[in-house]
DNA sequence: ACTTGCCTATCTATACATAGGTAGTTATCA
DNA sequence: TGATAACTACCTATGTATAGATAGGCAAGT
């Protein structure tokens, strides 16, 4: 299908440029130029920018749930896991780029509500993701925390966006390695 | 002066509105209407949103000296410090906006480079910063660290940004009270 | 014949920026 | 002291580029 192609190649090519400028320094000429297409057929795929960021979302927030499942049913230990997880996070950074939806988490104030909703419940499901995991491996006793497995949660992922998002800017070595061994360090879990 | 004023007026909303809003989501028509002058004004005090866009930083990273040095001068312990600079972050969340820094550091790849340059500067001075106080506070026995102070600092830095970006989406109580909590946890400091 | 997937052409709104004017202030010095 | 030059802090008007979006056409497949 040239369809399918082309849709998928606009979202391909959206989401890198979201990721890599943020969601309102990307624009469909940009886009359009970059894809070879004029911005009217990307209207014909995506009416408005909005349908487009929500595709994107809808899309992405599946991708998701498909690589927590994967990390669930091939690892073994819940270090594993979670070291699986913030390996997701690794190799975006090594993409020079950030999580779509941190990006879009930046931008949140001006997001069409659609996008907003999704964006929370990427964040949540990722959050919710990992308590359960620490407090699966707290629980077994191959993980030891001395604060509470939300706290903990929240504070990854909120260190993941965040090294993501300053990884560009600080330069230097990856920030996410810092980020990994403070928290294994914090389980007791190098 | 009425310079000053405005001047003044004109970085305090354009601080404002990218905080909110993001550096790209932020125009000079927006801040004219907001001030209540128009563009043209707006070009006479600052000629290009390059130049008001380093202004600004140049003011936060001024600000962030200052802010450092209070603390520094009127902590008692390291851990004092350490939280006394969390809260720094802790009222920009109440505020529901994020750090200037971190609003730009998102839109990095857009920016002008004497504004990347400003950006990198302000982030890594946090760094250092931290990183100096966890090590003094180790150095007296105040503190105990599994991992290096490098690694803790990124992660704080990065925990801080990300949480604030994240808090407006995620809604709930205020992310950077989980940061705090499991960050004064990870030093056996709670 | 109808749908699909793209095109050209065009629209309105907005972005950042510049040119040039003006009222009010301040400095200079015969 | 009071004429004039220079400066300050705005303004109106305008320009060029880009934003997102729409209307309508057309070729290829079914």
């Amino acid at each position: 299908m040239t369809n399918n192609d082309t849709a998928t190649q606009l979202l391909d090519t959206a989401q890198l440029l979201i990721q890599k400028r943020g969601y309102n320094a990307f624009s469909y000429k940009h886009l359009a130029t970059t894809v070879g297409v004029r911005t009217s057929s990307i209207h014909y795929h995506f009416q408005t920018k909005a349908d487009l960021g929500k595709a994107l979302m809808d899309r992405y927030l599946a991708e998701l749930e498909q690589a927590l499942d994967n990390i669930d049913r091939k690892g073994r230990t819940n270090k594993a896991k979670l070291k699986q997880f913030i390996s997701l996070y690794r190799e975006t950074e090594d993409d020079g780029v950030v999580c779509l939806c941190g990006s879009l988490a930046t931008d949140y104030e001006t997001l069409p509500v659609a996008l907003q909703r999704a964006v929370s419940t990427y964040l949540r499901r990722c959050e919710q993701w990992v308590a359960e995991k620490i407090d699966e491996g707290v629980g077994e006793g191959e993980l030891a925390l001395s604060g509470s497995s939300t706290d903990a949660a929240a504070t990854l992922v909120a260190s993941l966006q965040g090294g993501l998002i300053l990884s560009r800017a600080r330069g230097g070595p990856p920030v996410l390695d810092n980020v990994q061994r403070t928290f294994l360090a914090a389980l007791n879990a190098s």
